[in-house]
DNA sequence: GACCTGCTGCGGCCTG
């Protein structure tokens, strides 16, 4: 019997031979049959650094080594970044073949370009939205172009499911083997990832119609070892005429400067502005201590050029050098790996923990996580989210979850995306020119990604994009661009499917506080938190961009970032379970490991005592002064959704890190009303959307019917079902 | 006050 190995192609075989390598590793060979193939889908999951890419194009430029006329090979990338480091890594191998590499997006020479326009062959490395431009400019060079195409392989997978750019990738897809004449024998796909949660279910976020079979290959051998700490800092409260005590960020950043100097380690410190005041004062604390700075931020708002240079220092590995970042370095641009990954405040999900933890872990070190978490002092008024220390015993949940349970949030599939349907109704009727709705229908709905998508709905799209001038119909029947239409296609921001968040400026009085992206519900009277001051919205003025907001009294505001955003139903149910078993530590054999530092076990301690002194493991409800205050533990689909459900019968309401507050009243008052709700029936999703304003969340939602945008945020911002589910059982 | 990603074609000017 032949080895795998042997199944390559000759001048494969030597180039492996060449770069040292003594075998291929397990994964690479498992990948070789189901690749060679080339009859079904692969799925490639493994840790990042097992050797995905190459588990991929050995075997796939190993079929395609011979063919001529054309491209062999798709590669699709979330990041241009990553499209250059792998056109490195792969030139050798293209050598050896003499098959040409061809990196395409938006940063590349025009030069470069016609060159590969006039012979291609080989390989193209690719962007989703580079992809659509040239489905639009050129379907015509591209059905040459790619005729001999046996593979369409997706880098970072997990990045795009259920997302906007996901739901136009696996459009562009479908175009392609259309205009190839592929429908009935597409080309297959290859996705690689690091970070798929429910591994079964992501074939069908590959290929929505289920057309080819698809083979899922893991990394069978993930026994890494993984060193972890949570430590506590204590947030003083602020003290009027003496010495104030040092902040907790303060106290990090030393903490920080003493754990990091002399190696290179990633800081992820959640948002931008956290990043960059970390980063200088590490810069300061390196200035005061007379040794050269090693300490810079990383974010998406860091010009391309400053990004760089710390990628390649970082890559390099001659200097010591710490990145004080954002999820700018989580995904796998090529930075080599550190000796170790800090966590100030909690991340916002367990997957992107997972991602960061993939950064750290050297050949002769293991991988290293620390989590530097604070906690306000306490206070007479100190509010139900600091006395429970909800920060800390969060980051406990979610190192639980990841090295206990080996769990992380699956990508949410469950949106619609309508904005994005309206995007890809343009794209292929500005492709072809003109197009009958019943071809569109079965391309985007039926056969397509949209299938969540009935016809009735498709129709009331298409009648509303013809009133507005999106499109028109030709006495032939046929759908062609409309004046409108023209208009969005022809700007050259058309390709990318999302839009940068608009920023509503938030303005108390004739003051403006400064802005915010509205990407979470907002309603009139609801209580938000900015500058760390609390607020309550009088009004939005969605034409101005402008949310009015007046101050409204209450004890101190409660110590969270914008974390408390988007936190799944299996976190907040860590969270209690922890607080019930009033333990956080990890089994591990017979033994208990303990992860916490002595501040951090304090911390955890007053939590627990608040969480028992208050009776909360079975009171969800709870009476502090004049307010009411409830506990779900659960993910914040459902808290907006209750949230909203007390707004609207009237409730003075706000939701702070899954705590709703609802002021002025009594338990038995709030339960009453929710009892009444429960009785009569809660209203859809579709309802309560219709009681928000400002519902443009997606780049074309302003152009959406008004039927389909409510739909759609209903969908995405609540869980009526859940909280149905809740009141049963709690009231 | 979470975060992140991406983009054409053409005319005009400059430099080697």
């Amino acid at each position: 019997m032949i080895s795998e190995y042997q199944r390559l192609d000759p001048r494969i075989q030597k180039w492996i031979y060449r770069q040292g390598w003594s075998d291929l590793r397990e994964l690479q060979k498992k990948a070789i049959p189901p690749i060679l193939a080339c009859d079904r889908d692969v799925l490639i999951s493994a840790a990042t650094a097992a050797g995905k890419t190459e588990a991929f194009f050995l075997p796939a430029c190993s079929a395609i080594a011979n063919i001529q006329g054309g491209f062999g090979i798709l590669y699709i990338s979330p990041l241009k970044a990553l499209i250059n480091d792998q056109y490195r890594r792969l030139e050798s191998l293209g050598d050896a073949l003499e098959m040409p590499v061809t990196p395409w997006h938006g940063d590349i020479a025009q030069s470069k370009k016609l060159r590969a326009k006039k012979n291609p062959s080989g390989i193209l490395l690719i962007t989703p939205e580079s992809l659509e431009a040239m489905l639009i400019r050129s379907s015509g060079w591209l059905k040459q172009a790619f005729a001999p195409l046996a593979y369409i392989v997706i880098d970072e997978f997990h990045a795009f499911i259920g997302s906007e750019r996901g739901m136009q990738l696996l459009s562009l897809l479908n175009r392609i083997d259309h205009i190839l004449g592929r429908v009935n024998n597409p080309v297959p796909r290859v996705a690689l990832s690091a970070t798929l949660g429910e591994l079964e279910k992501v074939p069908l976020s590959l290929r929505p119609n289920q057309r080819l079979p698809c083979d899922i290959i893991t990394d069978s051998q993930v026994h890494t070892t993984l060193k972890v700490q949570v430590k506590g800092y204590l947030e003083p409260r602020t003290s009027i005429g003496k010495d104030p005590l040092p902040s907790a960020e303060s106290q990090i950043c030393h903490d920080i400067f003493r754990l990091c100097r002399g190696d290179s380690h990633l800081v992820f410190a959640n948002s931008r502005k956290r990043t960059e005041s970390i980063a200088a004062t590490l810069s300061d604390l390196s200035e005061a201590n007379i040794v050269p700075n090693e300490f810079f931020p990383h974010h998406g708002s860091l010009s391309r050029d400053l990004r760089e240079t710390l990628e390649q220092r970082l890559q390099k590995g001659n200097l010591p050098t710490t990145a004080i970042c954002t999820m700018t370095l989580e995904l796998g641009i090529d930075i080599g790996k550190v000796n170790s990954v800090i966590q100030v405040t909690p991340p916002h999900s367990v997957a992107s923990l997972r991602q960061r933890m993939g950064r750290s872990g050297r050949r002769d070190s293991p991988a290293a996580l620390r989590m530097l978490i604070a906690e306000h002092e306490l206070t007479p008024t100190s509010g139900i989210v600091d006395q429970l220390r909800l920060q800390l015993v969060q980051s406990m949940a979610m190192i639980r979850l990841l090295i206990d349970s080996k769990w992380f949030e699956p990508a949410d599939t469950r949106q619609i995306h309508y904005s994005t349907l309206f995007h890809q109704i343009l794209a292929i009727v500005a492709q072809w020119g003109g197009v009958r709705a019943d071809q569109l229908w079965s391309q985007l709905c039926m056969d397509g990604p949209f299938q969540k998508v009935g016809s009735n709905n498709f129709k009331i799209l298409l009648r509303h994009m013809g009133e507005r001038q999106f499109l028109t119909q030709l006495s032939s029947g046929e759908l062609v661009l409309g004046v409108e239409g023209e208009r969005l296609v022809n700007k050259y921001t058309f390709y990318a499917v999302f839009s940068t968040p608009e920023e509503f400026r938030i303005v108390a009085g004739n003051k403006t506080l400064g802005s915010i992206p509205v990407d979470s519900p907002l309603l009139p009277e609801q209580h938000i938190i900015f500058g760390g001051r609390r607020w309550k919205v009088t009004d939005i003025d969605s034409d101005k961009k402008v949310i009015y907001v007046e101050a409204t009294k209450g004890g101190q505001p409660p110590l969270f970032g914008g974390e408390g955003m988007s936190i799944h139903d299996v976190v907040r149910q860590e969270m209690l379970a922890i607080y019930r078993e009033g333990d956080y530590k990890i089994t591990v054999g017979e033994h208990k490991v303990d992860f916490a530092d002595t501040s951090a076990i304090s911390l955890f301690e007053e939590g627990l005592h608040y969480f028992n002194s208050n009776n909360l493991s079975s009171e969800f409800f709870i009476q502090q002064g004049q307010h009411v205050y409830i506990l779900l533990w659960l993910g914040d689909q459902i808290l907006n959704t209750l949230s909203a459900l007390l707004l609207n019968s009237g409730f003075k309401t706000g939701s702070f890190a899954g705590v709703i507050e609802v002021e002025q009243t009594t338990v038995d008052e709030v339960k009453r009303v929710l009892a009444k709700i429960l009785r009569a029936g809660l209203p859809s999703e579709f309802h309560l959307a219709e009681s928000v304003p400002e519902k443009f969340l997606e780049k074309y939602d302003e152009d959406l019917p008004d039927v389909l945008l409510t739909e759609g945020y209903g969908l995405r911002a609540f869980d009526v079902e859940g909280v149905t589910r809740w009141l049963g059982k709690h009231l």
